[in-house]
Parts: C-alpha cells; sequence; structure tokens
DNA sequence: TTGTACGCGTTATCAC
DNA sequence: GTGATAACGCGTACAA
C-alpha cells in the first residue's frame, strides 16, 4: 500500500494541510520542510494523482488527437510534444482517429475526441482532418484549450491556438527553384480543395507564376481531394502523361511519395526527364542516386511551440485567467537536393 | 458543473448503489434501467474517472515506452496498440525514452518508465532499449503488468509477456534468399552484441549457411554496437571496402537505411554490384528503380497482440486472479524485390 | 433488488 | 504558519 499524505502527517506530528501546502509549493518553517522532506523520502510518498484531478478537475493529460501516425513529419511533431509536455509535466495521450475512407472521417474523428475528453484532459493538441472543425466544438464548450497544428480552421480561428509554417512561402520558395532553373511546365500537386494548407501552398505556387508574369493554368494545378493513395497515383500518372510536364511540385509528404512512384510506373527518370521539389524530406535520405529538393518543416519548432502554448493555456485557464488563442506561425526551409535540372 | 451519479439519483428517485451498479454492468428492475438511461441522457451524465480511478485504483491509462519514434515500423506498431487499446476502453499515454547517447539510455528509459508510473497506469508496453530491464523491475515490483514488444529481456523472460516475431526464422529466409541467387560473400549486419533481437537474427543467418554446410566468416557478421548513425555508417562503408561482399543483409530498419546510404556513397548499385536484402520495409516503396527485398513484420498483429495481452493482464489483475506471462511469436515474410542479383 | 453510510487521498476554507 | 474539517464523485459492504 503507497503511504499518503496521512502518513506523512503522523509520522512528523504536522497537519495535513501544512504537508499539502508544502507539497504544492507553500512555505511552511524549515524545520517543518525538513521534517516532511525526510518523511517523504523515508516513505516513497508519492501524490495520488487521482485524488488530486478529483479535487483539482485537471487531470495533467493533454490529448494528442491525429488522423494517423504515417509519416517522418508527423512522427517527428508528437515526438517532440510529447517530450515537451514532459517537461512541464503533462502526459501525453495519444489518439489516432485512424484510417477510414472520407465519408466516415468526421465519425472517427469525432470518436477520438471524444474519447479523450471521457477519460479526462486539460487540454486537446490536434492534427485536424475534418476541416469545418466540428469536433472541436465540445471541447470548446467545456472551456478546454485547444490548438492545431499543421492546418487551420478559419471558422474557429479566434477560439483556439494554432502551430503551423508559412505555407505561402514555403511553396512560393519551392517554386522559385523551379522556376529559377527555368522549368515552365510545372505540374503542382495540393491537398484537397477544401484543405486550408493545401490552398495556402497553392497560392504561394500561384503567386510564384505571377510575381514574374508567368500565366497560371489552372489544369495543372492539381487538387487531390481525398481520395484514396491508388486513385492519387492513378490521377497523377494522367495528368503527367496529358500534360508532360518538365517538372512536378508536390506539396506535401504523401504527395511527394505518389509523384516518385508514379514517375516510376511511367518509366521518367528523375531529374533528367522531369524535375522534382517535393516536402517534408520524402526522397531527401533514401541512400540512393537522387536527393529531392524538399520543402523541409521544422517538426521540432513546431512541436514545441505547441507543447509550449497548450501548457500555458493550461496553467493560465486553471488560474482563472484563461489566455486568448495563440497563433504562431513558423518558417520552412527548402532543402537543397539535385532533383532539379537546369533548363 | 459536469453530472454526478447523484443528480441521476435526485432525477430517478434511486438510490446511489443502484445507479453505480446498472453504470458498472449489474442488472436492476427494467423500470429502473429505462430511468436511469433517460436520466442519463437528459443530464448528459458521464463519469467521473478520477473519482472512480481513486475508488478502483485503476486508471484506464497503460503506458506505451518507447525509445523513439524513428521509423515506420515502430509507428505502424504504435498506431494498433492505440486502436485496440482503445477498442478496450484503455487510453495510451505515449512516453518516448527519446534521445540520447547510450551512455544516458538506462537513465532516459528508467525516467520515461518513473514518468508513466507517477502519472498512473494500469500496465505497461515497452519496446524496450535497456538490455537488462531493470528500468522492469519497478512496475513489477508495484504488480504492473508488463508487455514487451520487439525485444525480449531473457532475465525477466517468466515475469513479463513478450510479442515477438520468430526473429530466427525471419534471419533464415533472408539469407536463404540470397544463398540461393548464389550469394557466398555476404555481409551481414546486426544491432549490438549484446541485443537480444540482434543476436536472435544473426543466429537464423548462421543457421542457413551452416545448413548447407557452407563456412560462417565472423568477421563478416558485424555487430553494430550502439554506435551512432554515422559512425555506423562509417563501419559499414569500411566493411563493403574490406570485403567487396556480392550481396549484403541489414537486419533491421536502421541497418538497412544506411546500408543504402553507405552503398551510395561507395558508387555501388543494388542490384548489379552489391545484393541486398533488408528489414521492415525500407526501400519498398521509394518510387525509385530499385524495390528492396524485405524481411516484413506484422506490425498490425504484433499491435493487436500487445494490447490484447496487455488488456487481459490488466482485467485479471484486477479480478484478483493476475494471469501468468504470456508470449507471442509471430511469423515475419520476405517480400520479394529486385535487388538480389543471381549469380 | 435497493438504499445508507463510509472511505478512497487530496485540496481548500476557515479559524486559530 | 498551522490544523481541523468539509468537499470532490464514485464503489461497495452492509443492512433492509
Amino acid at each position: 500500500m503507497a503511504a499518503t499524505i496521512k502518513d506523512i502527517a503522523r509520522r512528523t506530528g504536522l497537519g495535513l494541510a501544512t504537508i499539502s501546502k508544502y507539497l504544492n509549493g507553500g512555505h511552511v518553517l524549515p524545520q517543518n520542510q525538513a521534517a516532511i522532506e525526510e518523511a517523504v523520502r523515508a516513505l516513497d510518498y508519492k501524490v495520488n494523482e487521482a485524488a488530486r484531478t478529483l479535487k483539482t478537475r485537471r487531470t495533467g493529460y493533454v490529448g494528442l488527437v491525429l488522423p494517423a501516425l504515417t509519416n517522418s513529419f508527423i512522427m517527428e511533431i508528437v515526438q517532440q510534444i510529447q517530450l515537451d509536455l514532459r517537461a512541464c509535466g503533462f502526459g501525453t495521450a495519444l489518439c489516432c482517429s485512424a484510417p477510414g475512407t472520407d465519408s466516415i472521417r468526421r465519425q472517427t474523428e469525432l470518436e477520438a475526441i471524444d474519447f479523450v475528453l471521457k477519460k479526462g484532459v486539460d487540454g486537446i493538441i490536434n492534427l485536424p482532418q475534418n476541416e469545418d472543425g466540428v469536433h472541436l466544438l465540445k471541447p470548446l464548450e467545456m472551456g478546454i484549450p485547444v490548438t492545431l497544428i499543421d492546418k487551420q480552421i478559419p471558422e474557429l480561428a479566434d477560439r483556439i491556438s494554432s502551430v503551423m509554417i508559412d505555407n505561402v512561402g514555403a511553396a512560393r520558395t519551392a517554386a522559385d527553384e523551379l522556376l529559377n532553373a527555368g522549368h515552365r511546365n510545372i505540374l503542382a500537386l495540393f491537398h484537397g480543395e477544401t484543405n486550408y494548407t493545401g490552398r495556402r501552398r497553392a497560392e504561394g505556387f500561384m503567386d510564384a507564376l505571377r510575381q514574374r508574369g508567368y500565366p497560371v493554368d489552372p489544369d495543372r494545378i492539381i487538387y487531390m481531394g481525398t481520395t484514396s493513395s491508388a486513385s492519387s497515383l492513378d490521377l497523377i500518372r494522367e495528368k503527367i502523361r496529358q500534360f508532360r510536364p518538365t517538372a512536378i511540385f508536390a506539396a506535401n509528404f504523401g504527395l511527394t511519395s505518389r509523384t516518385l512512384e508514379a514517375l516510376e510506373a511511367e518509366g521518367l527518370r528523375v531529374p533528367s526527364d522531369v524535375s522534382v521539389v517535393g516536402f517534408d524530406g520524402v526522397g531527401v535520405n533514401d541512400g540512393y542516386g537522387v536527393k529531392l529538393w524538399s520543402v523541409m518543416q521544422p517538426t521540432v519548432q513546431i512541436g514545441s511551440a505547441a507543447a509550449q502554448i497548450m501548457s500555458e493555456q493550461i496553467t493560465a485557464a486553471a488560474q482563472g485567467n484563461p489566455l486568448p488563442p495563440q497563433v504562431r506561425t513558423l518558417q520552412a526551409q527548402l532543402l537543397p537536393g539535385n532533383s532539379v535540372r537546369i533548363i
């Protein structure tokens, strides 16, 4: 049986309130402090988090709700979030809304949120897949702070914090690289059309073209929608055959992977046949001859920022003066490779 | 303010015990059941997990302690564990012992275990990096069930459950593939020499050689130890130059990646210069011309098995009759590629 | 089957 | 500064 605060009280002859106060950072007489410290060590006392939660209504857990663990980008962020939250004393309750076709995604993400809510969390960090954010209404209503990563939900922008990169700038830089190399016939691949991040990256890409006075061909701007990997692959192959681009810009992890597959399937080589700028480090460290140019998001910084914001929001809310939502925008970096041919 | 069991009692006119019993699966009169159901819906009642934990001493969380989130193999397992645990009603407390040189690994893993213990978990699923398992003594002593994945700790084999593949068989199958293709000068790369999984795979590899009467050259069996990625890469390159192998077998995810890098750095092509059989899907879906032969571990099954064992152990322990530790061995599969040249 | 009363370990509010 | 004491919400003997 684990030692309780009562055991400490018995051993030291002090009252419960004194012990509790000291344990929570209050001041007591030096002699009492020493006595408590001694008793804690001797009895190997650990606070009972359940009892504390029952009283304070704070669980010390942050829910981390993600679509799935599918790529190194999200993995690095998850790890960093977990490390930093732990450093702040918070546990990380991982909850993947998990695979599922788009038609049931709303449902699975809602269930994931409901689950962490049921388990009890002080805050939620979410990489949303449900673009209208209805799944976040309940936590918001309950006064549980929410921080978004990677994507933004404009409708809720004034009520929730978010951490993401300058998507417009990142895409613009990537496009510039291709344009500087002389490419004009560029196929550009983005997330679904309703996807905030995808739209921003598309904007950045088009910005780069316009800035130089090049025409924007809407047919070469492909929004993948929420199709499966397989049909995305087919679509990319089709577009490659249709437009015979000299270069491709793929605006996220999955699209970059599928672009490489599509080129391989079409028998096209990088960069001799087609130049490629990708995202999130795909094809950067494969140990093959081709090293892709890649937009690298600062995953460590993203994770740290999310954890920090979350921690601050929770602490402030616990003290009765909730902080306004924070938005943090970080800069991505274009990592050079050898996948762009100068023409 | 959230509704409590008392509110239900007031609304239905029933006693607290009746409500509680029904909520925990007990039988009550149909009319009372209906009344309770109605009240639960009307008041949007949710059980307070903290109060329940305080009483039952069960938190409904399983600690998932890993070295780090570094590759798709571990990621897939983590996701599956989380999904299955959730289906059993358990939350997943993710805790990465995190990066760190080997000298401090014992410490970081111990801290990770201590953290989940402090937060309160009913069980621990662990991918150990500390090979003697001292970090698991405390949970074991506390009566908290532990399930290992991927690796085994022989000293503790009779006290903890484990889920892993038939490492000997997997390595033997991989070796057979190379031997069948006519390779005799094979460089074989394994984890550290003190690593259980690495040793088992090395055994399997050597078995395959011996079974055919081929000599085992200890110099071509490389144990990486716990060196950094960079120095591993250097070591592999050195061995390649030294032995000029016609084939390489890399016995885990990281080693396979570094093997590809090393070959690239040495200017050697796969499979024309050197054949390769790797592990865990590295180089299988890169969208390049070469698709590696790869030992694929059944990540979904591993995750499911770990979650299932954990759930059973916890449930049994909660009912006072703890289950003996379980060991589950699954079969890996050798996925064909085009990275092996017949000579 | 149902209800009463108590305890789980902690924090918070008072008096002192 | 300190110490009784009352919650917090639930599970569970025990009695009815």
